[in-house]
DNA sequence: ATCCTTGTTGGACACTCGTATAACAACTGC
DNA sequence: GCAGTTGTTATACGAGTGTCCAACAAGGAT
């Protein structure tokens, strides 16, 4: 009879991919200070000594689930704009209100985050990775911006509006997610809606 | 001759005013990772014992740092308030500009807001203190809005419109402090400017 | 079936952590 | 001046940390 192997081998980038996925939910479910090595292998189900196998550091890992959340989440506000009608206006409310939907409005991914925030401080790169995001996030929303008929929004005040919209859809996902209780995504996405028709008018 | 005290007695209170702030200080250098009893002892220039004299556990002195710096934003928020001039929409404008200026717009202040947003998913009582927080700013804007002159905001809507512009506040204020060069508080006092004057016609 | 590569394991290492405690010394009241 | 109180220090301890490494074994090559 053959007996079962005490572990398997598995393919170096689909290992790698469960290790970051294993942090990101140590990293939500325990914070900053519980993320330890051993966590994030218990977590994986695999031992501790591998995780320095594929990364140098705790750190280059973090490093990267950092990264990873960061496509997962354009990738879902990429989907957003292709799932909307073509109206500009339509893609601009599609753009804005995706975060107050799965899988961005998710508690479990803002205790990720706020973990990233905590550790920026020590670590430049992933401030730096941050500072990417953010400024990207705004640019799309500008061109979208730009995008309405007739120069709704005046070109030169174009930058103001779309900081103040992201600003506006930044503190709304946080209180969407710190306290879902007194936010609902509906009501998030009515005061998104009514913001940028006052912007328009 | 007299020989140079090693060291000093204090008034306990003096005392722990000095830890929390010697840990309020590290909790923003250091990040949650790096705010250790040695850490903040040494912060305060005293000896890592003498911080479980005062603090029965450093989550304690943690919770006590996160109250201090509540009731720093509260005053400093009031404080804008007394000086605003009598005029409803000035006061309206004074309240929720206050977070642009320090000492709340400040690097500082917000590293240390995250670490204890970070904490907050262990330690209940500070996700409590938030929350409470939270709502209070909250009320306090709803209040200014309400005492503008000819019900300028729909009664019916005035908890949303509260929402949306703490929400706008917020998100203006997390940029402010993370990257400082896109954005600097003169710019988000005008939006916030724009916005009240939207929201009001 | 055997060898070889290398993914994987589990423990050793030196370190830092929070906490408890005994010795010390600064100030108070006498 | 002296004694008592107690704020303060320094150290010790066990638990937990990140990193490293020698041994093991899974799976492909031969």
């Amino acid at each position: 009879m053959s007996a079962k192997p005490a572990f398997r081998r598995a393919d170096p980038d689909l290992r790698r991919q469960s290790l970051i996925e294993a942090c990101t939910r140590v990293l939500a479910r325990l914070g900053v200070a519980g993320t330890s090595v051993r966590a994030i292998a218990q977590e994986a189900g695999v031992s501790p000594g591998l995780v320095n196998h594929y990364y140098a550091s705790v750190d280059d890992l973090v490093a990267a689930a950092y990264a990873e959340v960061g496509v997962r989440v354009d990738r879902a506000l990429e989907d957003a704009l292709c799932a909307a009608p073509l109206d500009s206006r339509a893609r601009l409310e599609a753009f804005a209100t995706a975060s107050f939907a799965p899988p961005i409005a998710d508690p479990q991914l803002l205790a990720t985050w706020i973990a990233f925030w905590g550790l920026a401080r020590s670590q430049p790169q992933i401030a730096a990775e941050h500072a990417r995001q953010y400024a990207a996030f705004r640019a799309r929303l500008e061109e979208l911006l730009a995008a309405l008929a007739a120069c709704a929004v005046a070109p030169a005040k174009l930058g103001r509006a779309a900081i103040a919209v992201t600003a506006l859809i930044d503190g709304l996902w946080l209180e969407l997610c710190l306290s879902p209780d007194t936010l609902v995504p509906d009501e998030a996405r009515a005061i998104v809606r009514d913001s940028l028709d006052a912007l328009i008018s």
